[in-house]
RNA sequence: CGGGGCGUAGCGCAGCCCGGUAGCGCGCCUGCUUUGGGAGCAGGAUGUCGCAGGUUCAAAUCCUGCCGCCCCGACCA
């Protein structure tokens, strides 16, 4: 296309509400622009990219069977009613009535529908499996979006749910995805990692992140420097036991004895007050757990996941207990729980598993006590991995040291099981005539965010290095000097030549100055940059200069057709 | 929802403390010159100073209320 007749509006100077490299590059860029708080228009640039990805994404779900369906936004009360989210789903749900009273959300993700829609549909195994997907905006109102496209309210996602007849269909359906999601992030040019993963409100038994690596990602992943291991910090398992140097003798136990700890309520209070480390005190936390109190114990240097403690128990809903009920279950004010003589149900995580002669709370205002022992003085039937695990901490797996990385997700894949089919009565009748429950699964992609990890991945002082398979356009003509008629009329040349090739160009036609063109194209991201000088004309060549590598070649123009057909086919091999 | 900040031309900001004709840079329009990394000169257009109320002879500036946006936290596929 002709830069003269585009709508691109680039802009020079950085808009102040801008925080990451992503969302500033792209309303630079004239890729975006915000209209609220959480919520973009896509100009043509921008938009042009999220094509190429959902094109992308389109190709790789038809390679894994899924086939294109396109859903209703608008959704009413009553399926979400009978999930049981209408309840559950929080405030993230816009709700809304319409003319007559009735309840309405804005679909934040639309399991309940592709549900009612395949059990009104599907009677027989016969029918089975089924993969649907669509490419939808949903919308969810996130307490506080930020960073651009990237946790927006308003957003595209490709969503796909299978529907399987056997556990071990489901299982195969959730491989396919799994490796249509690797080869589409793969395609995108991204470096990621997949990882498992909490199912968190979208329920189910088990999931993966797709994370892309950056370093401004919002999520902390946990890879092993050996296996191939990778995990969410918040799924992260923790090895067994506290790794402790062996020991040669057995421990003496000492006799326990309280001490005075006025107002020092801190693990790291108490242990300069007490002079002893972290790693000698058991901390006692007291959740509350769907109402009811529950003391999860771990080693002072080591910190409570609560999403494990959560799956652990199977509640709905936990949280730190409020003063009441820590004064309720200890006896004492926050700050000196413990677990001798507490009255809850107690957990303890497998880090106290070595620990002797310890420091814990006396469940007495400004008291703490010496020398606690696990048999003596209290008794714990449940020990579970409750902690989050630590840079350098033993992988679960082959025992070598784990690493920590941010990322961001952009993917995610998950094993529902029968959660929405059994509340939504989705079920068929099997081969004996006997009615099933249907086993589902699902999977999204991000398309914006993705987008947004890639630039966030791709990109330099100048702006963004766009991937070829998703750049919006492969190749920029700058002719130096538009009112030149030579190099005016070359680059009218090249810009036929390539463009009935079926490349994608743009020709900047505008009669700014060299340094503007080149400014501009370097911040768009075009792959390739043909530029059409006074001295290189002069003996009928051009320059090609690569936006990544910043790679230089001189070349005739008869030439130039040939070496762009080359270079994009190199790269989509 | 708690804490903090901001709202003045299309964009980035100054002016506000200490009330007195609303400014700078970029962008935009016109002309001339210039033309390989965001040009120079000359001329020009553009503002209900977020909204509402109050104080005052006089409010961008002081006071009250509201709205919007951003950051930190809590929360969250």
């Amino acid at each position: 296309m002709r830069y003269s007749e585009m709508f691109l509006p680039t802009v020079r100077e950085v808009p102040s509400d801008a925080e990451t490299v992503s969302h500033k590059l792209m309303i630079r860029a004239g890729m975006i622009r915000k209209l609220t708080s959480g919520i973009y228009s896509y100009l043509p640039l921008g938009y042009r990219v999220i094509r190429k990805v959902e094109n992308i994404i389109r190709e790789e779900m038809h390679n894994a069977g899924a086939q294109e369906v396109f859903l209703p936004m608008v959704q009413p009360a009553e399926l979400w009613q009978e999930s049981g989210r209408w309840v559950h789903y929080g405030k993230e749900l816009l709700r809304f009535t319409d003319r007559h009273d009735r309840e309405y959300c804005l679909g934040p993700t639309h399991e309940e529908v592709i549900t009612d829609l395949v059990r009104h549909e599907v009677k027989s195994y016969r029918q089975l499996p089924v993969t649907l997907y669509q490419i939808q905006t949903k919308f969810r109102d996130e307490i506080r979006p930020r960073f651009g496209v990237m946790r927006c309210r308003e957003f595209g996602m490709k969503d796909a749910y299978s529907f399987d007849a056997t556990e071990e269909g489901a299982e195969i359906n959730y491989e396919k995805m799994y490796a249509a999601y690797n080869r589409i992030f793969m395609r995108l040019g991204l470096k990621y990692r997949a990882v498992e993963a909490d199912s968190g409100s979208i329920g189910g038994s088990y999931s993966h992140e797709f994370m892309v690596i950056a370093s401004s990602g919002e999520d902390a992943l946990v890879f092993c420097s050996a296996c191939d291991y990778a995990a969410n910090l918040e799924k992260a398992g923790a090895a067994t036991g506290a790794p402790k140097p062996e020991k040669t003798e057995p421990v003496k136990i000492l006799p326990r004895t309280e001490v005075h700890t006025p107002d020092i309520k801190t693990i790291e209070d108490v242990c300069a007050f007490l002079n002893v480390l972290p790693v000698q005190v058991v901390k006692t936390v007291i959740f509350n757990a769907d109402g009811s109190p529950v003391v999860a114990l771990v080693r002072g240097d080591e910190e409570i996941n609560p999403i494990k403690l959560k799956n652990y128990l199977g509640c709905e809903v936990l949280e730190l207990a409020k003063d009441d009920m820590i004064r309720e279950v200890t006896g004492a004010p926050r700050g000196f729980a413990g677990a001798i003589g507490i009255k809850a149900r107690m957990i303890e995580d497998y880090s106290l598993a070595n620990m002797s002669n310890f420091v814990m709370g006396a469940n007495r205002e400004d008291y703490h006590l010496l020398n606690v022992n696990r048999g003596r003085d209290f008794e714990v039937s449940e020990c579970a991995d409750l902690r989050f695990v630590r840079e350098g901490d033993t992988c679960i797996h082959c025992g070598s040291a784990l690493k920590f990385a941010r990322g961001i997700e952009v993917g995610h894949v998950f094993k529902l099981g029968t959660k929405y089919s059994q509340a939504m009565k989705a079920v068929y009748l099997d081969a004996n005539g006997r009615e099933q429950v249907m086993i589902m699964g699902c999977y999204g992609i991000g398309i914006g965010r993705t987008v947004a990890a890639s630039i966030e991945q791709n990109h330099d002082d100048n702006g963004i290095i766009w991937p070829l398979p998703i750049a919006p356009y492969q190749v920029a003509i700058v002719p130096v000097n538009s009112d030149d008629a030579r190099m005016a009329q070359a680059a009218e040349g090249l810009y036929q030549a390539l463009s009935s090739r079926g490349f994608e160009v743009i020709m900047d036609d505008r009669n700014e100055r060299a340094g503007v063109k080149f400014k501009d194209a370097d911040l768009i991201g075009i792959p390739y940059r043909i530029t059409i000088g006074p001295k290189n004309l002069a003996e009928g060549k051009v320059e090609i200069r690569e936006r990544g590598s910043g790679a230089m070649n001189v070349l005739p123009l008869e030439q130039v057709v040939n070496f762009i057909t080359g270079a994009v086919r190199k790269e989509n091999e």
